[in-house]
DNA sequence: ACCTGAACACCGTTCAAGT
DNA sequence: ACCTGAACACCGTTCAAGT
């Protein structure tokens, strides 16, 4: 090789250092950009994204980033910590909508919107088992009832429907996203097939063909289930 | 050691096998219980009841088998498949109500007691994101359908609150075993302090006491939920 | 303060071999 | 048919050490 270590030439018989163009910069400004926990959460997605939760691995995760997988513990002090920042961080890609005189509308908005958010990561709707006490998440639980408390909600009504309307989003995402999740495309299919061959024991479900493809669109059935609780609730 | 090994005395200088009292038993009937697939899962649903979904280890469930680990996968192909298993499991542990006159009836002690059984064992709901097609669970799905078509529902009508209510009880279960599933019993108030530390940023949870620990009881703000959904059905 | 390197105690899964 | 043993290619996490 050609190419002389620079460092080789710090060390000069006149003790002097080598003039800057002969030199390699030190450690700590080669370094390309540094490491910061909002760097790894981005990373963290684009891998959940691409290989699902089993395939984040904090050495991958490191390699994605030019780290030493060793390096990630100093900003982050486990691995559930940064699949916890990955599901908070994906709610913030939603903006929260302007609150509007129409409640119903407000809510219809924030909810599709949060659904979209799981969809279209479906690795964070199985993630949900855990506290979800980020700040993006937060953020949309206060919305969500403060939406709820203008329509006139209170007390342990305004529990109930807050709930309701939560775990309404969480359930319909993570069904849905059992779909999108595997890989193959005719898993659906297959599934509906397994559904009709036991057709005896199943007769309302084959019957209603509940696991048939775009018989409804799943965004249809979702709105009309949200507008069929937010029925309840008092009129505008 | 005054116990002599029995095989010892097999291989006699006559050529003769011992006695039967002198001899141990060969290997495939010494063996207390053959391996089969129900008790692998049923092992493991004590196991993950025991140490969650990280401790399930193929591992450590064949030292509870007293089993080598590479046994298992005689059996079964994969740990996925020993998880789905255990979840289609738990719903087995709950029996179908018989279906009486009033459909309300039937949907409401279905529902409680899928919840219930999921609340039992924390670990479930988080496993829910793969598809769902084990028997026990599709006999419930079934059971539900069958009621909502007794109660008048049919087409879309009929798909949008079966889903309804499917995902609004799965989504409960998988917020409300959340704070089963940590071990630390102060979690739920520690998320109150923070909520409460963080007051200006949520006014109305924090004025609603949306984390409060018994203020209403989770089971009731759930049937009242249910109540919520199924009065939006065509009245009995 | 921030990152590397080596090391520890695990994993799931395969495959040939035993009985 | 059913299980063992050895082996492979990984894991998350720690800790001392470098800069």
């Amino acid at each position: 090789m050609l190419r002389v270590d620079a460092t080789e030439f710090s060390g000069r018989p006149d003790g002097r250092p080598a003039p800057i163009w002969l030199r390699t910069e030190p450690a700590r400004n080669r370094r390309t950009t540094p490491l910061t926990r909002e760097r790894i959460v981005t990373a963290a997605v684009d891998l959940l994204d691409r290989t699902g939760v089993d395939g984040l691995t904090m050495r991958r995760l490191a390699e994605r980033l030019a780290v030493t997988p060793t390096a990630l513990y100093w900003h982050v002090t486990t691995r559930d910590d940064v699949l916890d920042l990955a599901v908070d961080h994906i709610f913030g890609e939603v903006p929260l909508p302007a609150a509007g005189p129409d409640w119903r509308a407000d809510v219809r908005t924030l909810t599709c919107g949060w659904r979209a958010a799981m969809l279209r990561h479906p690795w964070a709707p199985g993630l949900i088992g855990r506290p979800m006490l980020g700040p993006h998440v937060l953020a949309r639980t206060e919305f969500l009832q403060a939406a709820l408390v203008r329509a006139g909600l209170t007390g342990r009504h305004l529990a109930v429907v807050t709930r309701l309307v939560a775990n309404y989003v969480i359930g319909a995402a993570l069904t849905e996203a059992t779909w999108r999740q595997t890989d193959d495309p005719g898993a659906r299919a297959e599934a509906r097939r397994h559904l009709v061959a036991n057709a005896a024991a199943y007769p309302t479900l084959t019957a209603s063909g509940h696991l048939d493809d775009g018989r409804w669109s799943d965004d249809d059935l979702f709105v009309r289930g949200l507008d069929a609780i937010l029925a309840t609730a008092p009129g505008s």
